[in-house]
DNA sequence: AGAAAAAAGTGATAAATATCACACAACATG
DNA sequence: CATGTTGTGTGATATTTATCACTTTTTTCT
């Protein structure tokens, strides 16, 4: 991260650590469908995690992309839809802990557990309330830019260079975040580049000028709490 | 609404209405602003508030659509950012009551006023991951058929003739819920009117064919507790 | 290292959206 | 009831975005 420390839920990681199993993926395979039963909370050990909703037609619109440290699954204390509404698909081998609702709901009655999710879903609330903007207001450029600049906060490193950006990503995957289509991020990508705003190098991105970015979809005050990937 | 009963915070209303200050705005004025400081909830009496996110060059993306027994404003229990983050347009005369944070917090250690305001919270979390999908993967059109779906859910009244919507919205106001333009809504409702999907009688809007609405934006397992303007 | 698979890049074209510039309708109000 | 004001409808045009059909590059896997 880049600056500012954010919101850890660290009690709750801790719980799913402690008593939860481990589980292992390998890339690309499914950690839960939309229509599994929502009984399980799960926090990422190594690895990274998809978060999308389902789209027949092979289409897919990633809503979050964690890394470790990250909950997710049943992470809601009442609204039980009894679905879980996305899928969960492994970017990368990857560790995870789950414990099943019903352990973790014997732990809701300390209250740092339980302050710590409510936390976890106001935050989660604002995120999407700030996207929506972003992606809704700035045409498609301006979801690259907002995916970007989301990135840099989430898995960005500040070197010599600009801002590294911690974890690969194809044109597809980019595309899926952004509701677009792999060709277009890969010209918009390309043009970003010839600006000078961005470079990949080894596949990485490195973000030169985050400022430009912003200005694409006219973000000033921006909150890196709630401008984040995950 | 249509079928289901849905959420309510009943006692968080009934306590704001019982304590809260009765407020009256007039068609347009703003309740409150991005920067204000966040600290007051809200309840609607009756007219109709938008809650939108700021843009400046006159743009705006409105968010939620609410009526009577909405809650609104400083909902959050710990994520205090001091700011609003969107602002609160009165979209007819309006009259609300309104009761400062701090007098709120005193009743959240009651279990009750305490659960109700995590499961708003949780309800509204969901509503936005739904709605991002619907507003960005099926372009234009889709975040239209999206928002009139939600409006039936929200104000629709089922009548021999259709679904008819209660609450009159300009082209202007449904263009700010998709985010596109005031002709690109006025075309795209004509279209929909010559199709027979909807009619429009005095201003207000008739939905006839709703699965066809549906079957744009791809939604069968809709979810009406999910799927709100609101 | 070589073959196969996956991802990136790109031109051509089609489709969707936005923008501009008005005409016209409806509505509110003094 | 005359008159601003606000909202609607629409053509023409520009811009953006998606789609299709490939080629080239990079990665993965024996």
């Amino acid at each position: 991260m880049i600056g500012d420390t954010i919101f850890k839920p660290i009690n709750v990681i801790d719980l799913i650590r402690q008593y939860g199993e481990r589980l292992t993926f390998s890339k690309n395979e499914y950690i839960y469908l939309p229509d599994d039963k929502e009984n399980t909370i799960f926090v990422v050990d190594s690895g990274e995690v998809f978060i999308s909703k389902m789209q027949e037609e092979g289409k897919e619109l990633i809503l979050k992309l964690l890394g470790r440290d990250s909950i997710f699954g049943a992470t809601r204390l009442y609204v039980k839809s009894n679905e879980y509404g996305t899928y969960a698909k492994a970017k990368s081998d990857t560790v995870i802990k789950s414990l099943s609702w019903t352990q973790f709901n014997a732990y809701l009655d300390e209250p740092q557990i339980k302050n710590e999710m409510i936390q976890f879903i106001e935050i989660e609330s604002e995120r999407y309330a700030t996207k929506m903007r972003d992606m809704l207001m700035h045409g498609k450029n301006g979801a690259l830019a907002g995916t970007l600049i989301r990135l840099s906060n989430s898995y960005g490193e500040q070197t010599a260079d600009g801002i590294f950006i911690k974890t690969k990503l194809t044109n597809q995957e980019l595309a899926n975040m952004c509701g677009t289509t792999r060709e277009g991020i890969n010209r918009a990508l390309n043009i970003l580049k010839e600006e000078s705003l961005i470079s990949i190098e080894n596949k990485f991105i490195i973000i030169h000028d985050l400022s430009s970015l912003r200005r694409i979809i006219r973000c000033e005050r921006c909150s890196i709490e709630f401008c984040q990937v995950y």
